[in-house]
RNA sequence: CGGAGUGUAGUUCAAUUGGCUAGAAUACACGCUUUGGGAGCGUGGGGUUGUGGGUUCGAGCCCCGCCACUCCGACCA
């Protein structure tokens, strides 16, 4: 490609509110444009890496056995309403009508479209397992899109979707579908952590997230100091350990308490530690159902576990202060003494780890002091229901939690049979002749977002450096002195040579550029060899890698055989 | 959805208290010059100041509505 007729030159300037280093030089590179908040214009540099990782993708993806299709963007709406995920996805669906009133869905995954697919054929038990897969571009309407490439309203996910006759065998591919993956990201030169997650409203049991460490990761996940316990926030288990549990229960007493509604004002108030609190979070569902959660005060209420063990995933929210007082309570004195019956008391085991809690009387400026569990109140459920925080002490003796940021590259995740219960006649013939449901996973990797990943990871304060495998081209040819007809066919004669060869090569072939133009270019560009061509490299070229500060003369036969 | 903020040339930004034909840099086009780290000179094109209304002799600037975008949070991969 001549860098004359290429669509898309770089640029001086960065979008102002640009913030993230991918953002600035895959715009500055000329890689991409933006169009409206989180889409983007794809640029014919951008394109060329986007189809180089897709084909790395797809290379592993063949490899490990599963198979590629293609599935339509418009989701017929009723698909989504037999597994009744037109109201509990977290994104926002897009709905579209066509002129006959039709309603489709923009497709933001698809495993109702697979299913639907797949209970098109007679399958039979030898036919499992398979696994099917797909890029596509999928929509989020996303609350608010950031970060460049990171988070996007459309973006190209390859999402694959397997069926099993059964849990085992489902296993085999979900640890098949593991390793694929990183063997992915190997050759992509990212090195992600596999997370334990939650499945939020793509349901099913458990998954994994692959994260790539980076400070301005949005997820927020935790690391034991041995290594073997990576698991995300919202999941993240603890040794929660006993605190004045040898103390005497003592007699409850309620007291005013003239102080404001946070936990340091009742510390503040009482003299007493934080851990001794009782801390109360309401929340409610959307049939406006009370919740209580009552965790020990120097711990957090983990909402996405308690979403788990109220079987309400993604519906709860806080509540109100009206709600808080139409029950009686009041907002900052809340506690559960009293209010057994009137709200659905769940309380951490954080509880049972201490004597003598002080806390809210659902009184304003009353507290209560000696409040314990079962004596003073019942809880309707006990469980972990705790938000972990760095240094916590991990289950299992693999040590103190490390907290991390990471930018979420892919995620596998365990349907079970949730969606072939849901949709009628998702079943294949047993060997004993029995209809039965099958057992799915799903697979996702984002490939803008892994791209940007890339960027973040792969750059310097002049540009990009693209490892070779998914480089937009291999060789960044700069012609120098092009006004020198020697000089302009030995460069011309080097593209054809290279092009000939098959090697992918861009041709600074400007004459009325600077040098130091073009040297700033492919910096910023970030092609791995940059090869120079002027009256000064005589006989040969000059050869500079990006990752590498020296450059070094050679003949044209070394190039060849450099790049061969 | 809550809080904060911003919309002026393709881009980055100016424009005094509300006052003359809305400027500069960069980018783009042409000419000259120049070719090892974003060079120089000259000429030129490019704006319904996001949008609709209001106040005013007069609005880029003040007021109101709407739209878009950004940041923080909530939400979510």
């Amino acid at each position: 490609m001549r860098y004359s007729a290429m669509f898309g030159k770089t640029q001086k300037d960065a979008p102002s509110d640009a913030t993230l280093s991918s953002h600035k030089l895959l715009h500055k590179g000329g890689f991409i444009r933006e169009s409206t908040a989180g889409r983007y214009y794809m640029l014919p540099l951008g394109i060329r890496v986007q189809q180089k990782i897709i084909n790395v993708i797809r290379e592993e993806m063949d490899k490990s056995g599963a198979q590629e299709l293609i599935t339509p963007v418009l989701h017929p709406l009723e698909l989504w309403q037999e597994t009744n995920r037109t109201n509990t996805t977290g994104f926002e669906l897009s709905v579209i009508t066509d002129r006959r009133g039709a309603k489709f869905a923009l497709g933001g995954t698809a495993e109702e479209m697979m299913v639907d697919l797949v209970r098109k054929f007679q399958i039979s038990y030898k036919d499992l397992p398979f696994n099917i897969y797909q890029f596509s571009t999928k929509f989020r309407d996303e609350l608010r899109a950031r970060g460049g490439l990171l988070r996007v309203r459309e973006f190209i996910m390859k999402d694959a979707y397997s069926f099993s006759t059964d849990e085992d065998q489902f296993k085999a591919e979900y640890k098949n579908m593991w390793e694929t993956y990183l063997r992915i990201y190997r050759r992509l030169g990212l090195e992600p952590l596999v997370v334990e997650a939650d499945n939020g409203y793509i349901g099913g049991e458990y998954c994994h997230e692959f994260q790539v460490e980076s400070e301005i990761g949005e997820g927020k996940f935790f690391i034991s100091e041995d290594g073997q316990y990576v698991a995300h926030e919202d999941v993240a288990k603890f040794i929660v350990e006993d605190k004045n549990i040898n103390e005497d229960l003592k007699e409850m007493q309620e007291v005013e308490a003239i102080r404001g509604n946070t936990m340091e004002d009742g510390v503040k108030l009482h003299g007493l530690p934080d851990w001794q609190q009782m801390k109360d979070v309401m929340f409610t569902d959307s049939e406006g159902k009370l919740y209580l959660a009552v965790i020990r005060g120097d711990l957090d209420v983990n909402k996405t576990k308690l979403e788990h063990v109220l079987n309400k995933v993604g519906q709860l929210d806080s509540a109100t202060e009206e709600q808080i007082r139409e029950i009686g309570s009041e907002p900052g004195f809340i506690s559960p003494v009293g209010l057994e019956g009137k709200v659905f008391i769940v309380t951490d085991k954080s509880v049972r780890t201490v004597h003598n809690f002080y806390g809210g009387s659902n009184k304003k400026h009353r507290d209560i002091l000696n409040i314990n569990i079962d004596r003073d109140f019942k809880a309707d459920l006990e469980a972990d229901i705790a938000l972990a925080q760095n240094g916590f002490e991990s289950i299992d003796s693999h040590g103190k939690l490390i907290e991390k940021r990471g930018i979420e590259v892919g995620n596998i995740f365990q349907l079970g049979y949730h969606y072939t219960t849901l949709m009628n006649n998702s079943t294949y013939t047993d060997v004993d002749g029995e209809q039965k449901k099958y057992y799915m996973g799903c697979y996702g990797i984002g490939v803008g977002r892994t791209l940007a990943t890339i960027v973040e990871k792969y750059h310097d304060d002049k540009g990009i450096i693209w490892p070779e495998e998914i480089a937009p081209y291999t060789v960044h040819l700069i012609g120098l002195n092009l006004e020198d007809e020697a000089i302009k066919s030995k460069a011309e004669a080097i593209y054809q040579v290279l092009q000939k060869m098959g090697v992918e090569v861009l041709f600074d072939d400007r004459t009325d550029t600077m040098a130091g133009e073009k040297f700033a270019d492919s910096d910023l560009i970030g092609i791995p060899y940059r090869v120079v061509v002027s009256k000064r490299t005589g006989e040969g070229v000059e050869l500079k890698l990006r990752n590498q500060k020296e450059s070094k003369n050679i003949s044209l036969e070394e190039l060849v055989e450099t790049l061969k």
